[in-house]
DNA sequence: GCAGCCTAGGAGAGCGCTCTCCAAGCTCTA
DNA sequence: TAGAGCTTGGAGAGCGCTCTCCTAGGCTGC
């Protein structure tokens, strides 16, 4: 009978029972010895050792994983809403800064604890299911939580799973959840009294989408503050954080109020697209339009003028989130708790 | 004795043996109806089902790959030279548009086929080793490649550990592994022809490191195609595809050469630091220095004026880069093949 | 010299799943 | 009606590891 399978099977790698028989001891052993658990014997350790070289022994994490119910992965999820599996809006949100901040964040505190990154995608009640499914089994010792839509059931879904998870930006719903979140509104303050200050007397306002927390703390923060100067109203145009509505949206409030002469963009990226519609109408950056954006992203130098921007340390937030995640990891008894970090303004030549 | 031991023993989740006693069937078929195999009685089918539901199941990932050797996962490794874990670097690689637009086209693949991606970064030789004899017990299915150094050993030792791997962007050295790569010599040349074909006089360069392959690569075609147009000597300055780096380059290029009427930047990050530079420099884009940089990534469009670029389309090569480790690992007797693409022009306001 | 204690190493039972046998029951033809 | 040939479900052996017992042996103390 020949061998007409589909899939070629793997040569056999070394077990730990082959390292085992070389060493001339029981798989326990070899065990503690590679785990370094309790005291064997010094000699019996360096023949243990040599078996592994001998051998060319490498244990096999799932094997591991499935016992000691740790696995040395942290799951990144980023929980979209109802979107098409086809839909090519998560691609550009790879791509925005905003992804690849918190991902080096991320990363630059679980590569030192050895800890890999799992991404995971999720739009899909069913595929959120799952999702929390493959937790409870330890498919992750944790989870970081990077929610997109307003009101995502996510969160819920996973404290109420007892899955350790710490989320990046605070959620919608009151969820007893671990979270990292920047003062949104402080933020947007100091956008507002830096303008002010400046001399600005008609001040518009690019915000993101109305339903996500941190944009909507954006705009009241803003509005508060500048009420609190005086300026009881503010022309509000509204985009989706895109470099195209920024663009869009400038157009829409130079149209409305021609005499703008100062306009708080809710991020960069949107900020830049301003900086273009600005450009086409013949408005000078800041001396007509002072611009001021928001989160300080590689977008902010790039531009021309470089902006003048609310700083959103999400490297620094991220880190903190991975060190929060595996410390409840560690001990999953502590309570949740949360970390606010406060903006600064970063003036360049925009405002 | 009291339970003093430091971590909480989760509840036990139900296992295929609990639904197989309360349908009143073996794990063996209950095994069978889940997984769709061989045909069930529709009467048992549903009986089992039914179970599932009422016990909660999910079943154990983990169990499942120890025995089938898939896992589900595919492993995104970035190699990296030897640098320290707290290098800044690697946040900066994330938070650059290459990094979010690889990692968004992968996922645009391997979210409709189930998969998830695991984000490994590598930097020492016993990172390398270790990593490698995860990957040997089926850690992860298969392992994309991103190389930033420019002979780099992992290539090759995951091709002889006889792991299916795909490499975004070719080796250095010459192994036989699957990859996905530009035609970056042929987007030098584009670049010089619309240079030349512009009129410009004094065309100079700025590369990248010139160890990496698809930077030289976009220096000898450069070089090439401008030898071919008669420009023998082209000014050749490099950076390191940063923006600072393009800044600084531009600045020494405008030193050295001040009668230079066009540039060419090997990545567009750089060229937004040229930018930056001609503009301080009294230097107007494109009247007085045409620049033309490279990925049409958003840097580009977000740029004032926006770059006359060389499309790279690293969404779909990264897209196709998923499928074609997918198709590998289906089918692992497949012989190594490669996909160029070709760059485009795309002329914006810059040159 | 022997009970009592401590320590190091071995045996073996799982972790939760898949998958190969194998037996039982069925249909169908000679 | 018996035998071949098929379908269907169960038993049980792993996958490679950890970890709890448990035993054997060396040590101390009276």
């Amino acid at each position: 009978m020949t061998a007409t399978g589909g899939r070629v099977r793997a040569e056999r790698l070394p077990t730990l029972e082959d390292v085992a028989r070389v060493a001339g001891v029981s798989r326990a052993t070899v065990s503690r010895v590679i785990n370094g658990v309790r005291n064997v014997d010094p000699h019996l350790h360096e023949v243990v050792w040599h078996a592994v070289g001998q051998t060319g022994y490498v244990p096999n994490r799932l094997a591991r994983s499935l016992v000691t119910r740790r696995t040395g992965t942290v799951a990144l999820v980023v929980s979209d809403s109802e979107r098409h599996d086809d839909d090519p809006f998560m691609g550009r949100f790879c791509a925005a800064p905003y992804f690849g901040r918190v991902v080096g964040g991320l990363m630059s505190v679980l590569r030192q604890a050895g800890v890999q990154l799992a991404l995971q995608i999720v739009g899909t009640a069913e595929q959120r299911t799952r999702l929390v499914g493959d937790l409870r089994h330890g498919q992750a010792d944790g989870v970081i939580v990077l929610s997109l839509p307003a009101h995502d059931p996510l969160p819920r879904m996973v404290t109420d799973a007892g899955v350790p998870a710490v989320m990046i930006g605070r959620p919608a719903d009151p969820v007893p959840i671990n979270y990292v979140d920047l003062a949104n509104d402080t933020g947007a303050a100091l956008a507002a009294e830096h303008l002010i200050d400046r001399g600005c007397q008609l001040i518009g306002m690019i915000s993101g989408p109305v339903d996500v927390p941190a944009s909507s703390d954006r705009v009241s923060g803003f509005r508060r503050s500048m009420a609190r100067r005086g300026h009881g109203w503010v022309p509000l145009v509204s985009g989706n954080f895109t470099q195209e509505s920024g663009y869009a949206a400038m157009q829409k409030l130079l149209g409305e109020q021609p005499a703008v002469d100062a306009v708080f963009v809710a991020n960069d990226l949107m900020a830049v697209g301003a900086l273009t519609a600005l450009r086409e109408a013949g408005r000078r950056v800041p001396d007509d339009v002072a611009v001021v954006g928001f989160d300080d992203s590689s977008a902010a130098l790039a531009a021309a003028p470089p902006l003048t921007t609310i700083r959103h340390p999400l490297e620094d937030m991220a880190a903190e989130a991975a060190r929060l995640l595996l410390s409840r990891v560690e001990d999953r008894t502590m309570r949740p708790s949360s970390v606010i970090y406060e903006p600064t303004l970063v003036i360049r030549a925009s405002a």
